[in-house]
DNA sequence: CAGTCATGGCTAATGACATTAGCTTTTGAG
DNA sequence: CTCAAAAGCTAATGTCATTAGCCATGACTG
């Protein structure tokens, strides 16, 4: 080894705090290198360039995520554990919302693994539903579209009207809650 | 006047081709320049810059979205409307998925003016169920954060597993429709 | 029909970035 | 103490966006 220094993760860090601080738009690695007091070029000693440093912020921010929903969940189950789950979520996106619009903007190779674990999560969740495998698999599909789709249009700012995005949420949660109890039959 | 030539709205549709064809990430002015024909420097004398040029693009993706959901939902009304509106909607994603996808890369002006108008539209749709004027604020905005959701997931290959794409979101129209008609009461 | 002048295009130049190449310093292992 | 890998650095390249300033054209005026 040399010297201590910088690392992976340490980019990734710093990396995140300016997303935080600047917003995505703001990532750079010149930005990031001035940050880390190092020299842009020496951040390629640990990252292999700007792609992958984004898939590795990503990674990073999927990981959070899963863990504060896990623990949203631990020992509640069915209506009380999606309602849990649900705003544990949008905590996360309210308390990072640069963080959480940074996602995305990765192609799928980590990500896709960090990605996996929360799924988990939300499978697990749903089993006290009592819910066939492919079913499950289809709730979980309808509330990441719910949870995410309504994550970034809060985090973009995207209601304008007056309206408590609190209320909103409530009837979203409502909306899941009903509809996965009441398993479509006809249409 | 002088020449005929380009124009904004036709810089704007080589752009959208550019985009189809390439993905948003090869959206480049030198590309677009290019497609057109012309040198770059002279598109600025049909788009402020990069980033007026994305505004553009928004508006008009939006105003194309708006166009199809209205004409899906002419003449029908509640669960028949939200159904023919999700479904217009995910059919106008998958038709064009990267052009989807290059929406919210703008920021407010234009696009929220063309976002309007398709609010406009799925409030009308809302109507049916006879929800008090707030009440159908929070209804547009949880349709509209269930459909993003989704479209953008779907858009991006974020659903891996075999299960069909098409059945989730029969799921998720059912989500919504049984959502909507039970106004949310105790919890 | 000649003369203007705004419009739309062009080339050249600048500045921000990402990325690569190649050199230097530091330091832990032996 | 020696030395090789690790971690930095400077310099160089190529791609972009954006600006400045110049030229051609053609729609109106008179």
């Amino acid at each position: 080894m040399a010297r201590a220094a910088l690392s992976a993760d340490a980019v990734v860090d710093v990396a995140l705090r300016l997303v935080d601080e600047e917003g995505p738009g703001a990532l750079t690695l010149a930005a990031v290198a001035s940050r880390a007091g190092v020299a842009t070029p020496s951040l390629y000693k640990h990252v292999r360039n700007l792609a992958e440093l984004r898939a590795l912020m990503s990674a990073r921010i999927m990981d959070e995520l899963a863990e504060r929903i896990g623990e949203a969940v631990l020992g509640r189950s069915a209506d009380e554990a999606i309602r849990a789950l649900m705003t544990a979520w949008r905590d996360y996106v309210l308390a990072h919302a640069h963080r959480y619009s940074a996602l995305g903007q990765a192609p799928e190779p980590l990500v896709a693994e960090a990605g996996e674990r929360l799924i988990g999560i939300l499978l697990a969740a749903l089993r006290a539903y009592g819910l066939e495998d492919s079913e499950a698999i289809h709730a979980t599909r309808c509330l990441r579209a719910v949870m995410h789709g309504f994550a970034v249009l809060e985090a973009e700012n995207a209601f304008q009207l007056p309206e408590k995005l609190d209320e909103t949420y409530e009837l979203l949660v409502h909306m899941v809650v009903t509809g996965l109890r009441k398993p479509l039959g006809g249409a």
